[in-house]
DNA sequence: GTAGGGTTAG
């Protein structure tokens, strides 16, 4: 299928106006000296709070409505915890009867500068409330992540008798995420509905960002063209619903309509369109919006420069990462990982390893935990087994560290399996914390078929099949053990089994950029307007590379045929489809750049290797989870993924 | 006095 991402950013000047900044410095002239005292409020407003505060207790001042609220409102702007503390104890101590305004300010008080627990002291010790002190409240809640404690007050509030107002629906919709995120969302949608602030474009916005952020874009997607009026926001946050859910394609098309349109937008439509332009690998799109970012410095730059690290790390070019991450003249936790994982999904251990050793160096930010993740599964992707077993024992001892979850131990199992030692890992397994998930036997499974151990291969896989039986890839790696160990009855008993109860989620994809267009084909594609050339190809190339010493990989093929039928299917795989296209549309000593949608075969891997090795061709593969850069048939993955 | 979208992993 030929699908073409039309060159969206050709009209730069409509588009993108160049934005200047100006600067100009005001010249504050100095006033002699006043002739009376300055009161209180021209102490605060000129932003002298600790002279302020100091007159306000030499004064033993009588503090009134005015005094408090501009003192009040100056320590939030400030976030300056212990004077706007020392304004709520004069409350207390002159016995003064706050109105519910000036509590409500305290509220906001206390959950900027994070004291959340002092904010709901304050609300529960509210003689009367009204729909701003409860929003406040929750507000704090839901910006801190709290979300069970937001929903529970905005349910508190709902029995009070409170009627919500936008306000509150914008800002509850936001904790509406997780596993049950979606039924709190509708009945809250429900709500809405009632109180005729469907279209309301905050909350039409909040809510169109609560159903794609559980996976109903359809619903999502109707809230947006419901919407009487579109900004910024709303359309940012369809666009990256769809980007957030892998539909990258659906998020350009209507990033280029909403354009058309004349819709605006700013760094975080950027960062949506560059997170679905990474997404399909897009280099030429992405570097186009690189150019366009920067002429747009504006304060988030490091958000954007975050994307673009993490965008051209997808692209397969991280020469460009790093170029971004060495300039950074502020670089948050985001940006590290961005870049240690890049390394790590293109099997650059070492380096990975320097990066994070200069990171705990500089110690202006601190890991998290996906960088341990980054860190450990670059140390078992690069063959540094005993850095990575030690990182993760250092980081179970430390109280301040990052608390190990159950991907962390993935890696540790992964990373002994990589290493040939099955039985550690699966002792390890039966060690841990946490009951096993699917990933875990899975890593291990795929361990036991690289080192060919057909006992625990059994044995996980059993336990793979009974917990996900409709899994049809657990099928596949568990038949390729027992091929290659010449089982075939087994490998007769799981094709059987396979038929009966797997279900193929996924068709396989593989797409490869060819001026500014991406060509994708599908597995056996008849849908591609140069189909016969590119099958064509594919059949001369396994000639030819029979005779340097290709021999096709039936296992691979798990439907009871014939082997020249199994032979057909396998050449019909996407990935060999796009590498062919390659091959042919790209000159002598081009690397070939493919992706793909799902992990990638055996077979295929192999076959890449002799494109590499016969054409003398750099090969840089991208599937599901990491890079294949393959050179004079050598692999970065090391024949492991 | 209270409000919506974003970047790393899975």
């Amino acid at each position: 299928m030929l699908k073409k991402i039309t060159f969206f950013f050709s009209h730069s000047k409509q588009v993108f106006p160049f934005i200047s900044t100006h600067s100009y410095t005001r010249q504050l002239t100095s006033s002699s000296y006043p002739p009376n005292p300055p009161s209180l409020n021209t102490l605060i407003s000129s932003g002298n709070l600790n002279y302020a505060l100091l007159e306000m207790a030499l004064q033993g001042c009588e503090m009134g409505f005015r005094d408090y609220d501009t003192i009040l409102n100056e320590c939030v702007s400030k976030r300056a915890f212990r004077e706007g503390q020392r304004v709520h104890a004069h409350m207390i101590k002159t016995n003064y009867q706050s109105p519910v305004y000036l509590r409500t300010r305290l509220i906001v008080f206390y959950t900027k500068c994070e004291r959340l627990e002092d904010a709901r002291r304050v609300l529960d010790e509210m003689p009367e409330r009204n729909v701003v002190s409860w929003t406040a409240m929750i507000s704090g809640y839901s910006k801190r992540g709290y979300d069970s404690q937001a929903l529970n007050l905005f349910v508190q509030m709902l029995r009070s008798g409170t009627a919500p107002n936008t306000f509150t629906f914008a800002t509850v919709l936001t904790s509406c995420t997780g596993a049950f995120g979606f039924d709190h969302g509708s009945q809250i949608h429900s709500l809405i509905v009632k109180c005729l602030f469907e279209s309301h474009i905050y909350v039409g916005s909040s809510l169109l960002d609560m159903y794609a952020k559980a996976g109903k874009i359809h619903e999502s997607r109707g809230v947006f063209e419901g919407l009487p009026e579109r900004d910024v926001v709303s359309c940012t946050a369809i666009i990256s619903g769809y980007a957030q859910l892998g539909l990258d394609e659906e998020a350009l098309g209507l990033f280029r309509r909403l354009q058309r349109e004349g819709m605006t937008y700013n760094y975080v439509t950027y960062a949506s369109v560059l997170t679905a332009l990474s997404g399909l690998a897009a280099f030429e799109h992405g570097r186009q919006v690189h150019n366009y970012v920067l002429r747009y410095e504006v304060p988030s730059y490091v958000v954007l420069q975050n994307s673009l690290i993490d965008m051209y790390s997808k692209c397969g070019n991280l020469t460009y990462s790093r170029r971004i991450f060495d300039t950074m003249s502020e670089r948050t936790v985001i940006s590290w990982n961005a870049m240690l994982v890049g390394y790590s999904k293109h099997g650059k251990g070492r380096k990975v390893f320097e990066l994070f050793e200069l990171m705990k160096e500089e110690n202006k930010v601190r890991p998290d935990s996906i960088t341990l993740l980054a860190v450990l599964s670059g140390c078992s992707h690069g063959g540094l087994e005993n850095r990575g077993l030690e990182i993760f024992d250092e980081m179970m001892g430390r109280i301040d560290g990052v608390e190990p979850t159950i991907e962390h131990y993935g890696c540790i199992v992964d990373l002994l399996g990589r290493a040939g030692q099955v039985e550690k890992a699966l002792e390890f397994i039966k060690q841990m914390p946490f009951e096993p998930t699917v990933a875990i036997w899975g890593s291990l499974l795929g361990a036991c078929r690289v080192h060919l151990n057909v006992d625990i291969g059994e044995f996980v896989g059993t336990q793979l099949l009974e917990i996900e039986p409709e899994n049809a890839g657990n099928y596949v790696i568990l038949s390729n053990l027992y091929a290659a160990a010449g089982k075939w009855e087994d490998v007769q008993r799981i094709r059987e089994m396979m038929k009966e109860k797997a279900v193929i989620k996924e068709p396989g994809r593989s797409w490869t950029e060819l001026d500014q267009t991406l060509h994708t084909f599908y597995a056996s594609d008849r849908t591609h307007p140069r189909k016969e050339e590119v099958f064509g190809k594919v059949r001369d190339l396994s000639a030819r590379f029979k005779e340097a010493g290709y021999v096709p990989d039936l296992s691979c093929v798990l439907y009871d045929l014939d082997e020249e039928q199994k032979e057909r299917i396998l050449l019909g795989h996407s990935e060999k489809l796009a590498l062919a296209f390659g091959l042919i549309n790209t000159p002598e000593g081009k690397p070939i750049r493919v992706m793909k949608n799902l992990r990638i075969c055996i077979d295929c891997h192999n076959f890449a290797k002799f494109v590499s090795m016969v054409y003398e061709r750099e090969v840089s593969l991208r599937d599901k989870s990491r890079f294949h850069h393959i050179i004079r048939g050598v692999c970065s993955c090391g024949d492991y993924w």
